[in-house]
DNA sequence: TTAAATATCCACGAAAAAGGGGATTTTTAT
DNA sequence: ATAAAAATCCCCTTTTTCGTGGATATTTAA
């Protein structure tokens, strides 16, 4: 028998996801609650081997109440549910601790595939995948102005916290050329300083 | 027919999944790459409806090949492969573009269940639930410092562009707060400056 | 109900970066 | 050969950040 918690703050989707459970053989719905508080204080009570759980709460976000479950009840499993299909999310639930991610769209035989999964020792993730191999969502990597092999180097050690005078000294050439690295790329990748500078080099692989 | 494409720099892996895969009905392995340039090439003159792809090749790493793929054949499904079954590089494997992950010692009936998978339209990811579910295990985020939710509030602006007198008018708080907020996070995190911080901050997911 | 963590604020000086000019030499590619 | 791109260097002023060392209120957790 598997025991099945559920924790959502709309009735309507609990209520659905639970008259597709109940109608499975050897699954059970033992709880649901509408809130974090609710669900942390319920879990303690009621068997659960699978937790559903609504990334968006009133209270708490649902990634928060992931952590928390993760920690106060580790051999629980978690699958995360949301309405959204995007690559961001998912990619949060799993840092998280979830052990899989449905989309509320998912069909009744999705949900028991998921929760079977995740049960057997395998991540199970639902989605649109349509949605993901549309590129348009893609901010190509062409669009970038190419840093030169100069520009990387400075770069890298601005990443890594040197100052305009470490560097110089490391690359052997005086800090004002360091400088001009530096505004030189802040121009050309069009942000406002350092900072921007990195999280963009960072993000668009352009640094380790 | 579905045809299998594999990227992989340890022949003895490549044979491994080409014997599981010309097993399979209906599967065809029309190619395979040990490195990244190989791989473009190839992809542009056989079919393939799957690639599987390592994450450690010796030339260009398999997240950026996966970009790379993702870019020039929208269509084709990527799944990544590789030894380890740690959380950050699925996420990572996600964020850049792939289907679905598979751990070299999946066993044939997984390669082919991640293969189909794929092909119908869900992610797959297989991996060491046990090995998940052990939290002394997780070097990410339970390593790390944890921020306040106000701190990866400023984090979020810093990476932004914005200086502290910007973020300070924008959460109605006094520039002093935000600086304060801002050393703390160099402290907390061990780094020298904003941009060591912004570099960890993308890095380890703590912003977007 | 307390202790701890978080969030808020300040001052001061030193260091660094940003923004605006320029300039020359060396490489690279046509 | 020669034009374009890259790499080097400098000045100046203003703005921002860094490094100290504080302080108090509010929130959260044990």
């Amino acid at each position: 028998m598997i025991h099945v918690f559920i924790v959502d703050d709309h009735p309507i989707v609990i209520e659905g996801l639970r008259a597709v459970i109940d109608k499975l053989d050897d699954h059970e719905v033992t709880g649901t609650a509408g809130n974090a508080v609710e669900a942390v204080g319920l879990l303690k009570e009621v068997p659960a081997d699978v937790v559903l759980l609504d990334i968006n709460l009133p209270d708490v976000s649902g990634i928060d109440l992931c952590k928390k479950i993760r920690k106060e009840f580790p051999e629980k499993k978690i699958l995360g549910i949301s309405t959204f299909s995007e690559r961001s999310y998912i990619s949060r639930m799993i840092e998280n601790g979830a052990l899989g991610y449905l989309i509320k769209s998912a069909s009744a035989v999705e949900i028991a595939e998921a929760i079977a999964s995740v049960m057997q020792g395998r991540l199970y993730m639902s989605l649109n995948i349509e949605h993901l191999l549309r590129p348009s969502s893609v901010i190509l990597p062409d669009a970038l102005p190419n840093l030169t092999r100069r520009e990387k180097e400075v770069l890298q050690y601005i990443a890594e916290g040197l100052t305009n005078n470490q560097i110089a000294e490391k690359i052997f050439v005086s800090p004002s050329t360091v400088d001009t690295h530096r505004k030189n790329m802040i121009t050309k990748l069009e942000v406002s300083n350092t900072a921007a500078l990195i999280r963009f080099a960072v993000k668009y692989g352009l640094i380790e």
